[in-house]
RNA sequence: GUCCCCGUAGCUCAAUUGGAUAGAGCAUCAGCCUUCGAAGCUGAGGGUUGCUGGUUCGAUCCCAGUCGGGGACACCA
């Protein structure tokens, strides 16, 4: 409805500088727009008088089609009032197009590849990397809406010095030696140590890292998330590309050499220090590796390259952009979301350790404790560049206290109403909906039909808890609704109407609930 | 010391990315079950948006400074 709205008011003014808000009082309509203000300032005129102006030039070109009325309020606001008769025309929508309802084109096919988690094979992942998970996943499914095509994919290390000690602490571990030194020690180590002492397989490295790998990825898919693909970082040094990267960038003139190691010269595009390419020993550095492994997605036909990092990583943005640009890669197409750390609390007490092993608690652990669902709506609730405080005994509740019974009920609730109510939804065609007379059920009505708006919010911010924060404002909507007017009733017309109106919104919750892969359960 | 993030109601978080009287949930208090699911609804109280300046019609949002919390500053990944 906003869509074609603004389309409307583009084709009118003949400019496509509209904005369109949603004012938060109802006195001040259902849309308002800025652009008298906006324009004032340029054209050095009273906003007021220029409002006036470009409310008429709507008026005469919208025929009251679409607007009931358009004021002009405080500074030079203009504030649009929609005929009921067009919402109603918006909400048949919703049941024509479906599970597609709320999908759009911003992406326009481009492929965008979205790496997530890539975390080191080197020990269990913990709930920062499940808040990488969720957001990373969620994000995929909504560029996949909006017109994007989404390649998942998770970046493992399984080269260098950790995975070495990863291997000789499990040996270590295998033989009851001491841990080596900066070696693992968790109680994992001696885990795998005991399976490989069983199976006694060929390649020791190999069957750690494929151990280390699988419960990564049990954990992952516990919590519904998946990945197109698992790159691994060898493949860049096997197949060479390592190598051809570093020649690149010596050939740019991008390098030097001091104390026998390849330095490449990060500083000189704004980054804090140089950096090392090839160590003293002739080893190619992590951050060589990287930077291939960049370019790589790039040789792999991928137009925006999204990474959800950690923000114990930022400090690694800079050097990274700074290497694609010294080899002419466009750096600007690579969009770092920095996820902050997630703090764990049972009620009021912190978290730390787990009770069962008094180590660092995993995020097997907490997803096991309070389910999926629970999981990925609490860790999507909140802005990825907030802290986070994450409470288990909160996320655990089966109560009106947690936010996802919230939504769920709901959506059992319209379930259960449209099951009671016995018609068939596509019987319901030329269902009279002028029968919506209710403010209530406008309300209602316009909450439904911004969804449409929120994915494309989600999808240009990269930031899906503008999504939660939707869901649960609809949630809200319907409760209150549910109490006010009676779906079931006695007049069948103004039920089918009723039911219609249930039908769209059980579609736009079920849509919302599918991009953020939380479950819509029909009874609870 | 340098860089990044955060600071909003007692608590956890929002605020359509510069809009109108800063909003929800929890907690507190007062109401609502003979009707589609009370896992719900209705109402009340609760604020100098850490602080000080600046930019402008307008700032929680942008800029400068300052205080507090978290994180990062490897020839680790």
């Amino acid at each position: 409805m906003r869509e074609y709205i603004i389309k409307t008011l583009q084709k009118a003014l003949k400019a496509d500088d509209i904005s369109l808000e949603s004012p938060k009082d109802l006195k001040h309509g259902d849309f308002s727009s800025n652009i008298a203000l906006i324009r004032a300032k340029q054209e050095k005129k009273n906003p007021r008088e220029l409002a006036a102006e470009i409310k008429g030039i709507i008026e005469k070109h919208d025929k009251g089609n679409i607007f009931e009325k358009i004021e002009i309020a405080g500074p030079g606001f203009i504030n649009f009032f929609i005929k009921n008769s067009f919402v109603k025309e918006c909400l048949k929508e919703v049941l024509e197009k479906n599970g597609t309802y709320g999908s759009n084109d911003l992406g326009k096919g481009t492929k965008v590849i979205i790496e997530f988690v890539s975390a080191n094979p080197t020990g269990p992942l913990h709930i920062g990397h499940g808040r990488w998970a969720a957001i990373g996943d969620s994000i995929a499914n909504i560029l996949d809406f909006s017109g994007y095509k989404a390649h998942r994919e998770f970046y493992v290390n399984n080269v260098g010095r950790q995975v070495n000690l990863l291997i000789e602490s499990v040996k270590a571990a295998m033989n009851n030696a001491p841990v080596p030194e900066d070696g693992y020690n968790g109680s994992y180590i001696k885990d795998v140590g005991e399976l490989a002492k069983k199976e006694s397989p060929k390649d020791l490295k190999k069957f750690v890292l494929n151990t280390m790998l699988d419960s990564q990825k049990q954990t992952l898919s516990d919590m519904q998330v998946c990945f197109d693909e698992w790159f691994f970082e060898n493949t860049l040094h096997d197949s060479g590309e390592v190598k051809k990267t570093i020649e690149l960038l010596k050939k740019k003139g991008a390098t030097y050499e001091k104390e026998g190691a390849v330095w490449f010269r990060s500083e000189s595009f704004g980054d804090d220090k140089d950096r090392v390419l090839v160590r003293e020993n002739g080893d190619p550095t992590y951050f060589a590796a990287d930077i291939t492994y960049h370019a790589n997605k790039f040789k792999r036909g991928f137009d925006l390259l999204i990474n959800v990092w950690g923000t114990d990583h930022h400090g690694y943005v800079k050097r990274l952009q700074s290497a694609l640009e010294a080899i002419g890669l466009p750096s600007h197409k690579l969009d770092i979301i920095i996820g902050q750390l997630v703090a764990l609390y049972r009620g009021s007490e912190p978290v730390r350790m787990s009770k069962r092993t008094g180590e660092m608690i995993t995020l097997k652990e907490v997803v096991d404790e309070i389910g999926k669902d629970a999981m990925r709506f609490f860790l999507l609730m909140t802005s990825a560049d907030s802290h986070m405080d994450f409470d288990i005994e909160l996320a655990k509740k089966q109560t009106l206290d947690n936010p996802v019974y919230y939504i769920q009920y709901a959506y059992a609730r319209i379930c259960n109403i449209i099951k009671t109510g016995g018609i068939d939804i596509p019987s319901l065609k030329g269902t009279d909906l002028g029968l919506l007379v209710e403010e209530s059920e406008r309300e209602l009505m316009m909450k439904v039909l911004d969804f449409p708006e929120e994915v494309k919010i989600c999808a240009k911010t990269m930031q899906p808890h503008h999504l939660v924060r939707y869901s649960r404002e609809l949630a809200a909507v319907i409760h209150s609704y549910y109490h006010k007017c009676r779906v079931i009733c006695d007049d069948r017309e103004l039920m089918k109407a009723r039911l219609i109106l249930m039908e769209s919104t059980r579609i736009v919750i079920s849509n919302m609930l599918k991009l953020l892969k939380v479950s819509a359960p029909e009874r609870m």
